[in-house]
DNA sequence: GGCCAGCTACTCGGATAGAAGCTGTCCGAGTTCAGGTGG
DNA sequence: CCACCTGAACTCGGACAGCTTCTATCCGAGTAGCTGGCC
């Protein structure tokens, strides 16, 4: 039960468009090169992004990506959704409605009418998750990593990466 | 990113024997028929369970799995960790340490020898999501299962299930 | 009657195979910009 | 000098292959309890 690596690049390579002007643009070689990873499979996640609405991608020479909405109102989750959809990690099957002492009449699951209760506190957890990821949005991450990273360094990366 | 089915088989079974006196044991047959799954791929999960501690299988005849703890001092954070292992969801590589235009000097990675910002975050959201499976018991689910289901209906059950 | 061998039912673990998803690559189509060419 | 043409750079999308993981099945080894036969 792993995310996905696109998952990772995805949310560094927002992090990066998050850093930069917002009138500039990045293209797929300059991000793929910069985080060092295959250019045509990060395409796949930034297209992901594109479609989510997170990104706005445009073609020809100085074409790129850049943010779509301000870095406050994109979120964690927001870029973990956009690139592994939005399903619950846990799936239920409804299991309960195997079970062979039971009449199984027309309606085998929804005997209760609600969903099973262990589905209930695995869908529980996998709303805490998500709501620690919609509490950060870009704009924390960008702060947080003033605080990490050396002024100088991140000025290096930003000079970088507008002479590409 | 989806859990294993085996999961969801786990949870049930648990549920199913923390049902039971704590004296009787179920064996695999029994818990694969009542559920409706295979039974030889169901004997995985619970071999994942007994590996783990959580239940104790006996040999022979008259054999079979049962809780190996009180009620209360089983979680689902520990019959889903039995089953799917304690990673964390997201796998931080460390793309950081490929920027091309930093100096990649002995020490890559460490550079502020704090995990990245980004993993940082999305571990903290892995933790919430734990605490939410720790905070829930066996105990808690079968209060909740007295709620939902009928008696009659589960009373149906536990005497099939002896009579097997 | 008591003891022992064999049988049965079960768990455990390994081996195996198919299906599905993830990772990574390749290529063609469409789009935009820049630079060059001709009027 | 200006309009147009061509080529380069880029995104987008589909097709494809290799790998890992998940799902599922099968079988042999080991163990515990029961049954039946032998002394």
């Amino acid at each position: 039960m792993f995310l996905k690596n696109q998952v990772e690049w995805a949310l560094h390579c927002c992090a990066v468009l998050a850093a930069l002007p917002t009138d500039k643009r990045l293209s797929t070689k300059t991000l793929s090169e910069f985080h060092g990873v295959p250019k045509e499979y990060l395409s796949k996640a930034l297209q992901s992004l594109s479609q989510a609405g997170l990104v706005d991608g445009t073609l020809g020479p100085k074409g790129g990506y850049r943010l779509s909405r301000p870095v406050q109102d994109i979120t964690f989750l927001d870029i973990v959704e956009a690139v592994e959809g939005r399903k619950n990690t846990f799936n239920c099957t409804e299991i309960r409605g195997n079970n062979p002492c039971l009449p199984s009449d027309d309606s085998p699951p929804p005997a209760p009418g609600k969903p099973c209760a262990i589905a209930r506190v695995m869908w529980e957890a996998d709303e805490a998750w998500r709501d620690k990821l919609r509490a950060v949005s870009l704009e924390t991450l960008m702060i947080t990593l003033k605080d990490d990273i050396p002024a100088e360094e991140l000025q290096k990366s930003t000079d970088w990466l507008l002479s590409q």
